[in-house]
DNA sequence: GTCTATACCTTGATAGAC
DNA sequence: GTCTATCAAGGTATAGAC
């Protein structure tokens, strides 16, 4: 399991998942992760040798944070359409979705700004393509072709962010249902062709 | 007129508007407008008390810019279904779309997150509202109620950030094309009621 | 594995000459 | 109005004792 399983390391990036949500990844300092963990901060470097290795390290936590979720809306229902409603219901779950936005989202689009050095575009593909391709399986699953089955995926995905992007700026829950219903409704009139 | 028409004031402004789309506010120094301007560091407190004070002239300066943008929206027909139909079709101008996402909500992402000192959630909801507010225009014009119109102008942003945001993380100028078109034709049929 | 101390740089902001 | 010099604080990263 090598240093990857310590208890201190996985308290790091627990932190820093955190952290990098409710403040974003360039405003988070190693003072800010050394507060929230009790470690002082030249303990890290013994874990990862940069800050980016820290992102990586939270994108590869959400990743599976992520797909726990959607093996939960898997055992929720064995009906595709189902397991989509409860796909498009999770921020409605999210207490903090208002305030912070979608953590994919958000980081994605900080992210996605030219960096002084090398463009790390990379990092969020990971969660989005997640996502993107399990939906794909559903609608796949629903008797779509694979080509439109990838085009509902990404329209599915499109609104979700676009609407809870809005509700944060708002900070609109009344906005973030209701929107979430018609995304659900939208979904039904799709699936019956 | 004050030292706002101040032509070193603009080139300020002017530079930071830029870097802060492409690279982020928080990510973006002094320094890094200094070389963008050419001038030095100290002088850029004659106009602006504090980097905040800078922010606050950049959004001032993404109001009129967008505004202007409706201007065009407005004279290109006087048909209001026409003006939302231009107005969804803006994002497709725009070169840098794809590479840094919608400057109102990446701009808005970033400052949702939560700050060191005060809460600056303010900031960014003026941008937002000079749509929001054109979009209800269109829709009421078209005989829509006023409390529908809100809906679906909400729905209209909502849409459009959530394909810019995708289209952005995965570069693909085919899926902006094609999810523009579709926005399109929901107003359609929207407006069909 | 864990921690302290610190190097080195960049940041936003200030003081004051011109 | 414009600029130089500099400050104090904070950033990431490193060295090395324990």
């Amino acid at each position: 399991m090598g240093t990857k399983g310590n208890i201190n390391r996985q308290r790091i990036v627990e932190a820093a998942d955190r952290l990098f949500y409710v403040r974003g990844y360039n405003q988070t300092s190693f003072s800010d992760i050394s507060d929230a963990t009790g470690l002082p901060r030249g303990n890290f470097y013994y874990y990862f040798k940069t800050k980016e290795d820290i992102l990586d390290a939270v994108v590869e936590s959400r990743v599976e944070s992520f797909s726990q979720m959607l093996d939960a809306c898997m055992q929720a229902t064995s009906d595709p359409y189902g397991r989509l409603q409860a796909f498009v219901s999770m921020p409605l779950q999210s207490e903090q979705v208002l305030q912070y936005g979608c953590p994919i989202g958000t980081l994605s689009a900080e992210l996605g700004k030219a960096q002084s050095e090398h463009d790390s575009r990379v990092h969020m593909t990971a969660v989005f393509d997640l996502l993107r391709h399990w939906c794909v399986d559903q609608f796949v699953a629903l008797g779509v072709s694979a080509a439109r089955a990838d085009q509902l995926a990404m329209d599915l995905l499109a609104r979700m962010q676009g609407v809870v992007l809005l509700a944060s700026v708002y900070n609109d829950r009344a906005f973030l249902q209701r929107a979430s219903r018609d995304i659900q409704a939208w979904l039904e009139t799709v699936i019956k062709h």
